[in-house]
RNA sequence: GCUCCGGUAGCUCAGUGGUAGAGCGCUUCCUUGGUAAGGAAGAGGUCGAGGGUUCAAUUCCCUCCCGGAGCUCCA
């Protein structure tokens, strides 16, 4: 064996030698000739890297395929630059910036003078199909800064980040065809891999994500191995498209938004008020079995009690301006929790009040820019369920422990999958790292002892603690801001909260703030797009809708609506119109029940029923034993 | 807030330098129907607001308001 050979280890132990030199090209034309062609880059010693870089003498060595988990973002990654390659040719004074893989595809920034329309994304698609079709090999160039100042020389962007490289760290190069970039790499061996890639959208998207800096033009886009994942992604956009709580919002008469009332502030319709209404009963009769007490707040509040919790200082920018009443100045409340602190200092505490949990739906007003408002998900006034737990340190780890208990019990009834992340001490924070450092080692501990997986996001807390965030995932597989816990070592001081110990001495209560939907705005939102405005029974505006094949039975029907409705459920007659208009009115307006009722169920007392998005299948019942079956799925909350 | 795109009937949208159209919805009438649109007639618009250019502006220009795709931020 010569000593200049290159020994790789496979992942099922098995070693090859290969001569000096080799690349995991050579290693997996070694082992077959399929591999050679199926692979599209390698793990070397852990770090992913092009397959066509020559191996370490010794290495470990993983080939990727396409169905590897690492292969998707590889190939978007290569999209990038294949798409970069087709604008430079066609826009060659065109500066480029960053192209990354992202969640869903890739996008590329550019610095031109005349923003992309929509043609033009056609005529880089087309021109990007020329760039697969001549397959230009990936080439990866180690070069020194001086060296990629002079590629670089006429790609202002390109020179800024060069400048970030620190003396004798590796600056690496890619080449395809005639694009060059800057680029860590790796990529696809060639841009012949590319085979299903399609433009988005393209929109302004400043350098760096900086405001102060120039405005580039962002194309969007995604690339996939097999045309089919490309046609069901672009098929989950549409259907994503269809669930927009705006649109449904406005089909379902949910909610409103009204010029006249202001940008940001949701006019609640009927139908929408029902929703809500519900959700907040629910969780209502949730927490107070948890140990809460309901409070209320006002909505204006001196600005001297800003000042005490900091907001004016921290919160500031975010807040409505203030109006002045005989010279004092109030403010719209930003949060309910300086409030719930006036509340807790209305009288003294004892040890053995404690754990005091407050809870209230508050509606705040925030400040948001315009660019940001969406709907009912970002919006300028909402309503939180907050509340907020007083409680010794000893019961910090309890009080989560049975916050944790409160959000399952909540995210199982909406039927909402959900993740947990540990979002930790922000630049902009009060209070010292050690009082940070304890709260945020307490919340670690809770989890890892309850075995909950979790991710941390850092620097993601809250000004004055940090906090537990759950993200739910929808029924399409989007993530959702949830419920968030979070830990309050700061304002207890600020307001100087107490409560007398057993020592009969005075101590200061730990705080926490908590929201399970967060804003009632943005989770009815959410769940518009998550039901596909299909509520369940529990929630539906509309529950059961009666339709009388003729007028001649409308009175019967009209009896059967007031013997359900003082049943408690929400049951209408529709008697005008074709049986055909109306069963396509109530399927559009997705009314869980229909019952249908003609010469045979008025003789029998029964009611023809049938399911929202079932078709012709119906089911005739008793109506009792209709009646009845609603009632348990209402008082279930079933999600059917 | 910034870049770009848009704002015409309640909704979705077409259209034009000479003050406007469709479908759905709404009203009325006819139809009395067995599981996703029965038929007819009618009402409904200062073409987002203000200013400018023009003999004439919904149309062209400017400013503002509102919405959308993003950037940044966020419950």
């Amino acid at each position: 064996m010569a000593s200049d050979s290159v020994h790789v280890t496979l992942p099922d132990g098995k070693v090859i030698d290969l001569p000096a030199a080799a690349s995991a090209y050579d290693a997996a034309a070694a082992i077959g000739p399929g591999l050679a062609r199926a692979a599209l880059a390698a793990v070397v010693d852990g770090e992913l890297v092009d397959l066509h870089r020559p191996l370490p003498q010794s290495a470990s060595l993983r080939l990727i395929t396409e169905r590897d988990p690492e292969a998707l973002g590889l190939l978007r990654h290569s999209a990038a630059h294949v798409l970069a390659t087709a604008v430079r040719r066609l826009r060659p004074e065109a500066q480029i910036g960053f192209g990354p893989a992202i969640e869903d595809g890739f996008y590329y920034d550019f610095g031109v003078d005349e923003p992309f329309t929509p043609e033009d994304l056609e005529t880089f698609e087309a021109e990007i199909q020329a760039v697969i079709d001549a397959d230009f090999p990936f080439e990866r160039e180690v070069v020194d800064k001086v060296r990629a100042r002079e590629l670089f020389r006429d790609d202002a962007l390109k020179l800024e980040r060069l400048e970030e490289f620190a003396d004798g760290e590796t600056i690496t190069v890619y080449r395809d065809g005639p694009f060059l970039d800057l680029c860590r790499g790796p990529h696809v061996p060639s841009t012949g891999r590319l085979q299903h890639v399609k433009l988005l959208s393209a929109a302004g998207a400043y350098w760096r994500g900086d405001e102060t800096r120039q405005m580039l033009q962002r194309i969007y886009g995604t690339a996939f191995f097999k045309d089919a994942d490309l046609a069901a992604h672009l098929e989950r956009l549409e259907e994503a498209k269809k669930r927009d709580h705006r649109v449904l919002g406005r089909q379902l008469d949910l909610f409103a938004v009204d010029a006249r009332v202001g940008s940001g502030l949701i006019l609640w319709q009927p139908a929408g008020a029902i929703v809500r209404n519900e959700i907040e009963d629910y969780e209502k009769e949730l927490i107070l079995r948890h140990g809460y007490e309901l409070v209320y707040t006002p909505h204006v509040m001196s600005e001297r009690l800003f000042e005490i919790s900091g907001h004016l200082e921290n919160f500031q920018e975010n807040m409505f301006g203030a109006m002045e009443i005989e010279g004092a100045r109030y403010r719209a409340k930003p949060m309910n929790c300086p409030g719930h602190i006036c509340i807790y200092q209305a009288g003294q505490r004892s040890y053995r009040d404690l754990p005091i949990r407050y809870a209230e739906f508050g509606t705040v007003y925030r400040y948001e820019r315009s660019g940001v408002l969406h709907g009912m998900l970002r919006v300028r006034g909402f309503t939180q369920d907050d509340a907020h737990v007083f409680c010794t340190e000893d019961q910090v780890p309890s009080e989560i422990e049975a916050l944790l208990d409160l959000v399952d019990e909540m995210l199982t009834t909406f039927g909402y999958p959900y993740t947990i992340e540990l979002a930790t001490r922000p630049e902009k924070a009060m209070g010292s790292e050690e009082v940070w450092d304890h709260a945020i080692g307490q919340l670690r501990t809770v989890l890892e002892s309850r075995g909950l997986p979790f991710d941390v996001d850092e620097g993601g807390g809250a000004f004055y603690g940090p906090k537990l965030d759950f993200k739910l995932i929808d029924a399409i597989g989007r993530k959702w801001q949830g419920p968030t816990v979070q830990l309050d070592f700061n304002l207890p001081e600020r307001f100087g909260m107490e409560y007398i110990g057993e020592d009969n001495e005075r101590h200061r209560p730990v705080m926490l703030h908590r929201v399970l939907v967060g804003s009632m705005e943005r989770f009815v939102g959410g769940l518009v797009e998550h039901y596909a405005g299909a509520f369940p029974v529990w929630l539906s505006p509309e529950q059961v809708r009666i339709l009388p094949i003729s007028e001649q039975f409308s009175e019967p029907a009209s009896a059967y609506v007031a013997e359900l409705r003082s049943q408690g459920i929400r049951a209408s007659l529709h008697d005008r119109e074709s049986l055909n208009y109306r069963i396509r009115e109530a399927e559009m307006r997705k009314v869980p029940y229909m019952g249908v009722m003609g010469e045979r169920e008025v003789e029998n007392g029964t009611v023809a029923v049938r399911r929202r998005g079932g078709g012709r299948k119906q089911e005739v019942l008793d109506r009792r034993v209709f009646a009845d079956q609603v009632r348990e799925e209402i008082r279930t909350r079933g999600s059917g």
